[in-house]
DNA sequence: GAGTGATCTGAACGGACGTTCAGTTCAAGG
DNA sequence: CCTTGAACTGAACGTCCGTTCAGATCACTC
């Protein structure tokens, strides 16, 4: 038994990072084996070497692609005019990113300590990015009036662990369905802003 | 070589609990060894067991007593006369309270997927007692016109999570005291509740 | 239909893991 | 000063870890 019918790489790829994320979620980049990730891909432990070159690096892919599937995503949604409706638009983006992907969102934040130093800073460049994409709304409002803040860098974190929570708690068919959760949670930050 | 001089059961097992909790919060639980703990404590491995009966509830111990703690400080602080102040109050305690013991938090809330399932249930009912301490504020302030809030549930969460964002990144002598930080966040707290 | 290369197996590597335990050491009580 | 027992060592247990690699298999090309 070797090579499966039907295998080949562009199909077994994926199914390695989507097993990982989904382990790396549930128990923790430290707690999960390579056999594995090996077994809920159907696969032998050495296969995985044909798609990532180690442990490390398949934990530091999956947060990178994350982290780039955000601020791609966040690029590409429409400026709005004024800064309480960027702000409006910022946190309805972020909830309903990052509600579609928990696994991802959970590990990139929860696995930060298990990247060795280069990785940490490519991905803590990445986030800093994000966080000063909101940071620039947040100023701008200030500035023209719009919001009271007396710290814009401190609401900026304040309202991302905000809008984050959601993602750790929010079940399919629960109480409130996605679009509810945005507007309570749209509104709360901009009451915090003092919009 | 064995027992050290002036080595006391008194002495060794808080110091395998502070090394723990250092190392587990520094590294995670699954990735930190007993051989690390006890190394940091100047122990062989094996006279760990003296003082738990496993890794696992050396964790679950760290956690509960993280979580009596809290209970414990909030029970003890005076109930302010009205919903406004009682939330203020709040949000000022749990900022202060966990800014003490920045270790202890992040264990308590990274390493809940490392509980077994008992041990987990213990954990998440002592959580959700905290949480209600909060939400009965909210309700009382909704209740009473104080709070323009759309749900309480989801507001507790959110502050909550808003408030304990501090601990991450809190650092002695940065650019704002601890005062500051519990200035700002209670003022964006009672804003967040429309109060 | 032979040959080639991508894909995967299965076994092995040295090392680390949590935990146990017989034996050693030493502070303290009589 | 002798005994006792709490505190600890050091070695061992079986198991699992990440990673490597020679060899097997099979889809494809010519």
């Amino acid at each position: 038994m070797a090579r499966k019918t039907g295998s080949h790489s562009e199909i077994t790829g994926p199914r390695v990072r989507a097993a990982a994320l989904a382990l790396f979620a549930r128990h923790g980049f430290a707690a999960v084996s390579m056999r594995q990730i090996a077994a809920e891909v159907g696969v032998q432990a050495g296969a995985l070497y044909l798609y990532t070159p180690d442990k490390q690096t398949l934990l530091f892919d999956l947060m990178r692609t994350h982290m780039d599937d955000v601020l791609t995503a966040w690029a590409a949604t429409p400026k709005a005019p004024t800064p309480r409706a960027r702000l409006d638009c910022f946190a309805r983006f972020h909830i309903r990113f990052h509600l579609d992907r928990p696994e991802a969102v959970f590990v990139s934040y929860m696995e930060l300590r298990n990247l060795d130093a280069a990785n940490f800073a490519t991905i803590e460049g990445l986030r800093r990015t994000y966080e000063t994409e909101l940071e620039a709304i947040l100023q701008e409002g200030k500035a023209s009036g719009a919001f009271s803040l007396s710290d814009t860098k401190l609401a900026t974190l304040a309202f991302i662990a905000m809008l984050t929570g959601p993602t750790n708690w929010f079940r399919e068919g629960g109480r409130l369905s996605r679009a509810e959760i945005e507007d309570i949670y749209a509104q709360m930050v901009l009451n915090a802003a003092g919009a």
